[in-house]
DNA sequence: CGCCGAGTTGAACTGAATCAAGAAACGTGG
DNA sequence: CCACGTTTCTTGATTCAGTTCAACTCGGCG
């Protein structure tokens, strides 16, 4: 079950086995079916959530129904809104699992409480912090300064585990496209091969 | 020199007058004219920097010579590319100072010494981060959902104090429009009033 | 006084969206 | 294991938001 946070900790920090067996105690293992939620936009989050397995997608859907995708997560990666979970705010967002998936959830209360009880925990949320903070500028970088194309490409070498895992139609949300662009882009670039 | 930013961390976190005065000696003040550059593209990133007095832009250049802006910074605000200053590697981002202003700088080792010697430093970063972080999602969901028109006006309501201190093309670049675009939607705005 | 950067305006153009229809792949229950 | 509905992807025709290119105005500063 933790095979995966314990991996993502000890490559940012060094925790003794009684901190890491002390850790578990604050998560709470969850399992989510495909298209199940962990958050609903009009909920408050109160859950930080990392995953063991699958894949999740946070979106938002605007006043014509259409899907925004902010954010893919894959294993090892973290997900949640983060300013729902911190102000204690109504989420505008939607998590939901785009595989089935195995969660570890962390309430804020518990998170607090983790980084005071192991102080190296609250080193990884501000290194993890760091990586994310640094990828979301990237990404801004490249939506201001690419073409479609381009950004489809970007995508794909970034992160070619996410593309065989989730629908077209999802990728060319996050990409900011509608999926018929995508679907011809793509054309493009295979007659291009 | 240290108003701002001990203004900043007494937002977040409680330090002793002795640990306020210990933080002072890890930054270096300085101070940019107008159009200096804190780093220029090609260079490492050796500074993190907090902003005193003025305002600041980063920014990419692309192959047409086009600017992108990524971040604006005033008083009160830090700025650094945070991949290169974390990881050493040369960056591709271009730091300047759009109005005269003054900085105190952070070296990568000064700011890990500082984390080790006043623990709630770190906490005051990680503070930092998760507000930097949860206002680069709701960009990149601006940029996702909104025309140009409210992409300007969010802009705007957001930050009301920018407008007024930096050109209008540096604006129309920060939302991925063209000067034109933008100098036309606002010409649509003040119509409708 | 003259120049230069910033902003505005117009006209033509274009990349991507929209609307519409059909084909392929998927999975669920009988 | 097949049949049927649903979701996903593709293709074509048309439209439109924003870009590009070019010319002009305005204000500030050396």
């Amino acid at each position: 079950m933790f095979e995966q946070l314990f991996k993502s900790i000890q490559e940012k920090v060094i925790l003794s086995e009684a901190e890491l067996e002390l850790c578990k105690t604050f998560f709470i293992p969850k399992k989510l079916r495909k298209k199940q939620f962990l958050l609903q936009e009009g909920n408050s989050s109160t859950y930080n959530a990392f995953i063991e397995k699958g894949v999740l997608r946070s979106y938002t859907v605007d006043e014509k129904g259409n899907e925004h995708l902010v954010q893919f997560a894959i294993e090892g990666w973290w997900i949640s809104d983060l300013y729902s979970f911190l102000s204690g705010t109504v989420s505008t967002y939607n998590i939901e699992a785009v595989e089935n998936s195995e969660l570890l959830l962390l309430t804020t209360t518990a998170r607090e409480a983790l980084m005071d009880a192991v102080p190296m925990f609250e080193r990884y949320q501000r290194m993890l912090l760091q990586n994310a903070y640094i990828a979301m500028q990237s990404r801004i970088s490249s939506t201001l300064t690419e073409t479609a194309e381009e950004k489809y490409i970007h995508f794909t070498t970034t992160y070619p585990g996410i593309i065989q895992r989730v629908p077209q139609h999802m990728v060319a949300s996050y990409l900011g496209l509608t999926p018929e662009t995508l679907s011809r882009i793509r054309k493009q670039i295979s007659l291009r091969i």
